[in-house]
Parts: C-alpha cells; structure tokens; sequence
DNA sequence: GTCGATACTTGCTAAAGTCAATTAATTGTT
DNA sequence: AACAATTAATTGACTTTAGCAAGTATCGAC
C-alpha cells in the first residue's frame, strides 16, 4: 500500500524526469544543426565504440526498429562513414565499422557534445560539479538493476564527522520523538569529551557511509580498564533496513574484545525499539532500567551490558 | 584551462546523460500506445497545471514551434479536450483551457506517468528511495540557471544546527587550514555549552540558509552584562562571494545594540582573511594579538572590538 | 533436406516536425 | 494620429523520422 511519502518521492522523481528530459532537449540541439538525427548521432556512437558489431546489437542496444536501422546503416554506408564486411561466421551479418571519415564525423559529434556539457558546468564551483557527478552516480546505481547496489562501509571518522554525529542525533531524535536541544547538548559533549581525551589504543569511532553520504555512526569509549562504553549509536533513515546498526555494532564488539575489555555497557531508552533489538541480538541484557524525565520527554532509561 | 579531474567529471555528466535519455525512453514507451505523441502529452500536461495559459507560454516552456504546436492545440479543440475563448487584453492570445474531457484525458496520461514511475521505484528500499529522490534534488538544484543561488535566509537554529556548525567548522578548517581535531572539539564544547546554558533574551545563533541547505553561522553570546562575544562566524564555500558573512555579522550588532550591551568582542585568527575584513567593515577594531600554538598549527590569535 | 527462427532488407505509409508566408492585433515612434 | 516594427497565431507546403509488414537469405536443429 502506498502511503503520502512514497506518492512524494514519486512525485519528485516525475518533476526531475521532467525536468531533465528538458535539460536533456537543450544538450541536443546541437544535433539539429548537424546533419544526423539523434537516432542516427546514437548509432554513430555505438559504432565508435564497439568494434566491429552488428546491426543487431546496435538496435538491442538502442531499441531501435531493425527496419529503420537498416537504412540508416545504409546511408552511412553510402556516404562513406561506415564500412561493412560479411561476418565469415554468419553471412546473414555484416561486421559494421566507422571508417576514417566516420571516425571524423564521430569526433565531431563527440566533441560538440563535450563542450556543451563543459559549458552547463562551468558556471559551478569544483565541489558543486563534485556533488553534481555523485549524485548521477547514485541514481545511476540505484536504478541500473544489473549493478549492484552501493555497499555501505564503516569508516573511521574524518573532520566534521563528530559534528554530524550531533547534527543527525540532534535531528533525528527531535524529528521522531521530540527530545528537546538539551539532547543536542548532551551530544555535543560526548564528541568533545572524545576528540579532546581520544585514546587510540582503546577507543574508536564508526561512521557508516553510502556513496559517501554518512548514515550512521558508534562509538566505543573507555569507561575504566575492565569496562568500555557503547554510546551514540544511531542510523538515519536513509540507511535503515540494510542491517547497518548491526554491523556498526558488531565492530564495536570486535574492537572492545581485541582491546582486553571484559564488559562492554551502554545506555538507551525504552522507546528506542530497533536498537533495542539490535543490542539483544548482538547478546547484550538489561541490567537496570528507571525512568527519568530528560530531553523535554518522560524516559526509561535502560542499562544493557554485554560480558566478553 | 581544464585538467583531468574536469575531464573526469565530464564524462562523468555525459555517461549520465545517456543512461537517463535511455531510461526516460523507455518510460515514455507507455505513450506510444496511448494517441498522444510526446509532445501533445506535454502540451496536455502544461495545460493542465496552468489555467488559462496562452500558446505562447506553453510554447516558450516546450520549446515547441509555434506552427506545429498551433495545429496540436487546434486538434485538440476539435476532439473536445481543450476550451479557447479570446482573452480580452490582447486578441491575438487566447485563453486555453481543459475541459472535462481534456482533464480526463490528462488524468488517463498521469496516471500511467505516475504508476510507471512507481513500478520502477519499487525494487528500491525506502532509504534508497530517499537517496534516489535527495540526489535528484541535488541535480536539479546545481542544474536550475533560472533560480542558481536563491536568496540565502536567516533564520534560527532548530534540531541539528548545532551539530551542523560543529561540523561545517570542523570540516572547512580541517580542508582550508589543516586544523586538526581539536578545533572541532573546542567548536561542539562551544555550541554545548551554548546550548546548556541559552539565556534567550541576550544571546542569539543565525543559520544562514540557502535552499534549505545550511551555508553559514553565528553566535551572540553573553561574555558579561556588559560585554557580548561574537563566535563561530562561518560561511561555507557554497554560501561565499554574496556578502553573507556581513550579514550574519550586522545581524549579531543589531541584536547586541537591542539587548543593551556596550560592547562586542571577538576572538579570530590572522590568517583568517574574509573574516577580518568583514569585522573591519563592521567598525571592529584590532586590540591584542598574541601567537599561539593550537588545533597543530601555529596562529597568531586577535582580539578584536566594537564599541556599542 | 525441412522447418522454424534469425538477421536483415525493402516497400509503403503515417506521424512528427520544420519552414516560410500570411493575418490580425499590439506596441513604439515621431 | 499615422506609420513602422513587433508579436501571436495560423496556414500551406514540405521533409524528416519512424514504424509496420512482407520478403529474402541464412542458420540451427532434427
């Protein structure tokens, strides 16, 4: 069943379809001045680019009607740009090839194509065309079926990291259950207490990043020789479902056990029920539990503790 | 002059752009079998998201040519989908509207639109339905020329700033000056405490925002009754180069002036240029400099003033 | 060899789009 | 107010683009 935020991306996705078929129709009107339709111009592309191919690729790869296509290549032929020998293996075939004068034709196009979208770049900065060609590369990911999907990896924290810990903490738990900026604060006090007092030998932190975008983040903290801390495990909606809080905490597991620690302890809320799941799979149990106002809310806190 | 990574993030552009032409291609492959061509489906489309256009505009928004789309417009009155009645201030234009039927015939067209659209959406996982329609955005927002830099706003903080400024402060002086983690953790000690201990009626933080997206920041805090800090004024790369760092500065004066305090004080780096200057315009005044060794460079800290 | 499938070709046609000339109304100029 | 220039829309003539269907040669399986 559909519900208003699926029909919203739906929506979006339909305005940028639009939006980009228009985009798309500016890049190609250079074309009308060439003497190629934009059939023709995608034909001369594939026969640049693959060697030797047949009709039929061609017309798989474009989807175009076999009838039409076989005209095409005939006018190329005709004209000199293309060259077509009889496929020894299949005479029904030919082996289809750009010669020197299509290649010349070819590079023409090409390169009227590459300055018109140097020019739609050029009016942006470098991290702005940067942003532009990683989020073509993510939508080409996810909607290309055969490829396969953008694996998150768990990374060590760079700059600004800590600070998106706080930012996405601060707002996801204030958009989903309305803890106050006291919350923020709390946060914000927790990164600073590990920038300033990070012991690499002991500590460590987590973020779990998609197409360079974070979506999640854990940290293992010293809390005395025996005892390390899991604190600020979150992920954001964008990287739910993939199983994520696990791994991010598995590592945290792995880390402390490699360190010596003999007790790993950390502190959530009642009503936080995915991460709850997740620390009882992991095998951590609830060994304390009160109820506490903070954060502008009416809490339980729960103390859950995992033994090495 | 363009260097490899340009040409990198060209080709980049390019093989997008013929990935999504073929995607667009076959999602346009429902109206083949409906009587529309594309043209009259958008022509269909445009008219009904507009009451009571002209030609003229549909035309300039579709880039269609005026004899051609005169005869699709004609057929459709014929076939009973559109309405044309003179528009009393120029009667050359007419006032084109669709009729019941047209908007039925429209609805027909949408409603395929859309659920082909959500067919090819459903594979994707609600996060990577989230990722799909954020990077749409991004591209539409980089590729827009009619609105490239909307106006930036000031606004308040809400749920995330806070972290947000820990973040973009960590980050840019991390890539521009080399500063190393401990800044960031001075930066979220800074917006803890600011947060913990917030009197309202004295102190006050501006996000400057563009497009919804966070650009710059500052802080008015309270040094004594008489004294205001000015902090953490910072604009990104993206938000440069449209006096916003003034702004944000003039906003901090003003709000100072309002409160009562007598004077500001600030405390910056040598090497941050932009920034002095934008003090210096505001009528700040250098009044101590000392060198310092901090965030594993070694700066020469300013104070510098504005009396109220 | 026969049969069905495949790779293309050819003839025919319709749809889609372009161009130039025309009309009618509006705007700007002196 | 008269006149030229411009604009919105239309019309006729035309080309290009595209798609279908029937036809030909070849291939692969039995």
């Amino acid at each position: 069943m559909l519900v208003p935020d699926d029909e919203d991306r739906i929506a979006a996705v339909r305005a940028f379809n639009r939006f980009y078929t228009s985009r798309l129709g500016v890049l190609d009107q250079h074309l009308l001045k060439s003497p190629y339709s934009l059939s023709e111009a995608r034909v001369i592309y594939e026969l640049a680019n693959r060697e030797g191919c047949s009709a039929k690729e061609i017309g798989a790869e474009l989807d175009l009607d076999p009838g039409y296509l076989s005209r095409i290549v005939q006018k190329f032929v005709d004209d000199g740009l293309v060259s077509r020998k009889p496929l020894p293996a299949d005479r029904r075939q030919h082996q289809l090839n750009l010669t020197a004068k299509g290649r010349q034709a070819f590079a023409k196009l090409d390169r009227n194509s590459h300055d018109d979208v140097a020019k739609m770049m050029r009016p942006l900065a470098e991290g702005e065309q940067r942003r532009l060609t990683a989020a073509m590369a993510t939508i080409e990911r996810l909607l290309e079926p055969a490829a396969p999907r953008a694996a998150a990896v768990l990374r060590e924290p760079r700059p600004g990291d800590m600070g998106w810990i706080v930012q996405s903490q601060g707002a996801c738990y204030a958009r989903e259950y309305g803890w106050d900026s006291s919350f923020e604060a709390l946060v914000a006090d927790i990164v600073a207490k590990f920038l300033n007092s990070f012991d690499a030998s002991r500590e460590r932190c987590w973020i779990a990043e998609i197409d360079g975008v974070p979506v999640g983040s854990v940290m293992l903290v010293r809390g005395d020789d025996e005892v390390a801390k899991l604190r600020l495990l979150l992920v954001e909606p964008t990287g739910r479902g993939q199983g994520l809080g696990h791994r991010l905490v598995a590592e945290c597991i792995a880390f402390a056990r490699a360190c010596g620690y003999r007790k790993i302890t950390l502190w959530t809320q009642s009503i936080l029920i995915a991460a709850r799941k997740i620390y009882q799979d992991a095998g951590f149990v609830l060994v304390a539990s009160e109820p506490h106002r903070s954060f502008g809310q009416s809490l339980i806190g729960e103390t859950w503790e995992l033994k090495l």
